[in-house]
RNA sequence: GCCGGGGUGGCGGAACUGGUAGACGCGCUGGAUUCAGGAUCCAGUGGGAGAUAAUCCCGUGCGGGUUCAAAUCCCGCCCCCGGCACCA
């Protein structure tokens, strides 16, 4: 016996594969379509766990959709432009183009040797001109609908990297890349409008709800974050305008007894430069910007200082002072607010500290509300106290009544707010996608000619020593002509973040080779994607921006539809337990001794074993995935992923658990070396299987279950887990039957060839490349990767007998196995008959029996 | 604090619409094979009482409830994980 050697059998499958382009697709509209989709990861160098199952788990839906008869189209590229490609050049002086390209080249042949299921021939990076000049164009049509533009507007920048980063990319208030205390700094940017589809934004989640996780649209609505309220003017006599707050609450509008305004108020500023106090303003203005991560973390105190100002109450007229407060956001509503400390904590604690009057206006129904007693502020719901005509309303309808009369008295009206802010896309960064803009002395901004893209990103630039980027400095870039009047003119040297490359790629995948962006007959084909799958920390960014552009891109009309991803499996992460020395820190798994103890110079100390953590190499608890699939090979690795947790859950790797995955693949192929050469020529039609009797039609009815159940786990759950189960205890039943079944019988021969294609038929997606190495050695010339699913016969499932679950009481007594479809008499008559049945029958009266058929029986007795 | 998801053997996890809790895998124990180890195979494996038997009791975070029957449904509570959090 030679024995399962899984790399030689996986290095000829995937040649094979590769040389007869079994997953090449075309659009075929005559068969139905599947676009199942993973998110394409950044070339980092290396292909890490998290990626093998994301990938694992997509490649297995491929598979088993291609076996249902569907055109699959399932693609892989890479998200090649970003900081880390900089870091690198660098550090170690290689171009960020070419240290991109060789990753990709090493990460390719990694996935090639997890034999996934790709259409190679539509790969592309996203750093290549020939993608990104139609992120340009769509730039510039933005532009030329006001859905891209430029503002001044405060951003994280990181004075040692020298540039803008994204919230995402700032932790704690310091720079994720060298730890430098990040700044919010006044610049000027690219934006884009994605406020102007915060509502379709919010209501299309409907249209995703049962198909995406519940956990993501949460999270998206409350990102979007819409509240419904008013803007309220109040009039400043002193100056001669209206101050517009935004409000929730105007049902409290009674209990204003100031107003606030944010530091980067204009009239904030306005009126300190009117009472000579500017200083004291921009000192303070500065001090919050310096606090601003302090300020949205919560733990600021209130700070702030009085205006000299009033303002008018527009019911009362009363006079109501001005303040500017640290706690007051300029990018959200209108910059600035009214106080109600009595039904605001945050006005209340900034009322208290500055003795500032606090007045009720809303009654609860339990009690009643003295501002001398409040120790915080009651912001829920009641009735409406002091409030003129509006006294004795409930909340609700006094907002409602209030927002009335303001509108009927033209002081304010009804607005809706949202927590989104526009998209700022600028990057101070060289590898990225170039903006499209030019900066003419004459036209100002003006969008590059759509015949003059793409605009590519120089490559013969060198990254300076700071990190900073090259783009400015580049004379041939930099200097141009405009292309409106022909005069000099500058390029814009910011680059796109790169979330604007994952936005729209999912459809370029659909023709990535079309001259034009898309090429209807595909994107109408396949759009949208059935299938995606990728990591919980998309969960708002990415999958916002995609949902985004793909908006945008109809109203653009290039893109027919509403939503990107119709279905979308968010993928647990890849955890590892973790060993800690006191004295060492983290430390390898080799390092710890049998004993627990730990070995790294000879320490000794007491290791600690930590709770299984996401894959880092920080916490030395990484598993490379080259060398599992060098030891075990890959289906093995796909086997134990697919196996070892449900799809959403996190997946504990153990180094046993895939030495079980391992033996089962051995189980198999030595199961099948046993039998091949027997089975090799025997031919069989299903009927001839029909009239089979005693063990040979208990393995085929379990053949059968086992298809049924693989079939429903695969396809319909996506719940891999419990279907690789039902395989494995399908050979594990195999395997006792056939200590018992004569295989030198024709008939038999013949049900063990059924039994073994159909195994391998279930097994394939999973495993394709065992699965396809013993298929052909069953004696089959056509791919297993092109099969289709096996079927199953309905009848044949049915068991002649079952065991009859014999409840006292609701409690299990006894069981009897007695015919399929036995009634209730017949089974109650077989059951009183019963030792243990009349023991507890004896002296009692039966005062209910309840009989669920093809279950148990349940008797009742007092 | 708010929102979402969870709590089931020594571990990962099954149990789909209430109907034998613990499938499958790991680990562990015993046995076979082996000079030995590994690999492989066989048997056992929720806890407790009992003699290793028959048998019985207890068991799905905790406390109640509905039901002939609850991991599953209802009410109250505890704990864990994730997200959001001065957004007016």
């Amino acid at each position: 016996m030679k024995g399962y050697n899984p790399s030689a059998i996986e290095e000829k499958w995937q040649k094979i594969w590769e040389e007869k382009k079994v997953f090449k697709v075309k659009s075929d509209p005559s068969k139905p379509k599947y676009y199942v989709l993973e998110m394409f990861p950044y070339p980092s160098g290396r292909i890490h766990m998290g990626h093998v199952r994301n990938y694992t788990l997509g490649d297995i839906i491929a598979r088993v959709k291609r076996m249902k008869g569907y055109n699959v189209l399932h693609p892989m590229g890479w998200d090649a432009f970003g900081l880390p490609a900089e870091n690198a050049a660098l550090k170690q002086g290689i171009h960020p183009a070419k240290w991109t390209y060789s990753n990709i080249d090493y990460m390719r042949n990694q996935l090639k040797k997890l034999g996934f299921s790709y259409d190679w021939d539509r790969e592309f990076a996203t750093c290549d001109p020939e993608y990104y000049k139609f992120e340009q164009r769509f730039f510039i049509e933005m532009f030329e609908r006001g859905l891209a533009y430029r503002k001044k507007t405060l951003v994280n920048w990181c004075e040692s990297c020298q540039t803008v980063l994204a919230n995402e990319q700032v932790e704690d208030g310091k720079c994720w890349r060298c730890g430098e205390e990040v700044q919010m700094r006044e610049m000027e940017g690219w934006f884009l409008k994605i406020t102007a589809y915060a509502e379709e934004l919010l209501s299309d989640l409907e249209k995703l709800r049962g198909h995406w996780p519940e956990k993501v649209l949460v999270m998206q609505k409350n990102w979007i974050g819409k509240s419904e309220g008013a803007e309220i003017d109040f009039y400043i006599p002193e100056l001669d305008k209206n101050l517009t707050i935004f409000t929730t609450r105007p049902d409290t509008l009674f209990g204003v007894t100031f107003l606030s305004l944010s530091p980067e108020h204009p009239l904030a500023l306005e009126i300190a430069e009117k009472k000579g106090f500017k200083e004291k303003l921009l000192e303070f203005r500065e001090r919050v910007r310096r606090e601003r991560k302090k300020i949205e973390e919560g733990v600021a105190e209130k700070e702030g200082f009085f205006l000299e100002t009033y303002a008018v109450h527009p019911f009362t007229k009363e006079e109501i002072p001005l303040y500017t407060a640290n706690f007051v956001l300029m990018e959200y509503g209108t910059g600035a607010i009214m106080c109600v400390p009595a039904h605001d904590q945050r006005d209340f604690e900034f009322a208290k500290k500055f003795g500032l009057p606090i007045k009720v206006v809303i009654q609860p129904k339990n009690k009643e509300l003295k501002p001398e007693e409040m120790e915080e502020a009651y912001e829920a719901p009641g009735i409406m106290v002091n409030s003129q005509e509006f006294t004795g309303l409930e909340s609700e309808e006094g907002k409602k009544r209030v927002i009335d009369k303001l509108e009927s008295l033209g002081l304010g009206k009804r607005k809706i707010t949202y927590r989104l802010r526009d998209w700022g896309v600028s990057r101070q960064r060289y590898w990225g996608c170039p903006i499209p803009i030019v900066y003419c002395e004459k036209c100002g901004i003006v969008p590059e000619k759509k015949e003059n893209l793409p605009i590519k990103l120089p490559l013969d630039a060198q990254i300076d020593s700071k990190g900073r980027s090259p783009l400015p400095h580049l004379k041939e870039f930099v200097e141009t002509f405009c292309p409106k009047c022909g005069g000099k003119a500058r390029r814009e040297t910011d680059t796109f973040d790169t979330f604007v490359e994952s936005s729209w790629y999912f459809a370029r995948f659909t023709c990535p080779d079309y001259p034009e962006p898309f090429n209807p007959e595909d994107t109408e084909y396949w759009l949208p994607v059935d299938q995606y799958i990728g990591g919980i920390e998309h969960a708002i960014l990415h999958l916002l921006y995609a949902r985004f552009f793909t908006k945008v891109l109809r109203d653009l009309g290039y893109l027919k539809l509403d939503e990107p991803f119709s279905n979308l499996l968010t993928q647990g992460m890849v955890i590892k337990e973790t060993y800690r020395c006191p004295k060492h820190g983290w430390i390898y798994p080799e390092e710890v001794s049998p004993e627990g103890t730990c070995l790294r110079d000879h320490c000794g100390e007491k290791v600690i074993i930590g709770k299984p953590e996401k894959m880092s190499k920080s916490k030395c608890n990484v598993v490379d995935p080259d060398v599992m699939i060098k030891k075990y090979g890959a289906d093995t690795v796909r086997l134990f992923i697919a196996f070892a947790a449900p799809p959403e859950k996190d997946l504990e790797w153990s180094d046993h658990g895939i030495e079980g995955a391992y033996r089962f693949l051995k189980r198999i192929y030595n199961l099948f070396e046993e039998y091949v050469e027997i089975l090799k020529k025997i031919n069989y039609k299903e009927e001839e299987l029909k009239n089979l009797s005693g063990k040979a039609l208990k393995l085929r009815r379990k053949l059968h279950q086992m298809v049924k159940k693989v079939h429903q786990d695969f396809e319909e759950r996506f719940h891999f887990n419990t279907g690789i189960a039902a395989i494995m205890e399908f050979v594990n039943y195999l395997q006792d039957s056939l200590k018992e079944l004569d295989s030198s019988e024709e008939i038999n021969q013949k049900l063990l060839k059924e039994v073994f294609e159909k195994l391998l038929l279930c097994l394939s997606p999973v495993c394709p490349h065992i699965c396809e190495e013993l298929w052909e050695r069953l004696g089959k010339n056509t791919f297993i990767s092109e099969a289709s699913f096996p079927t199953w016969e309905e009848d044949l499932l049915k068991e002649e007998t079952f065991i009859l679950v014999v409840q006292i009481n609701g409690k299990v007594r006894d069981q009897i196995e007695v015919p399929s479809g036995i009634s209730k008499e017949d089974a109650l008559s077989l059951v009183r008959g019963l030792p243990k049945v009349q023991k507890y029958l004896e002296g009692k009266t039966i005062r209910n029996v309840i009989f669920i058929p093809e279950k148990l029986v349940n008797i009742v007795v007092s």
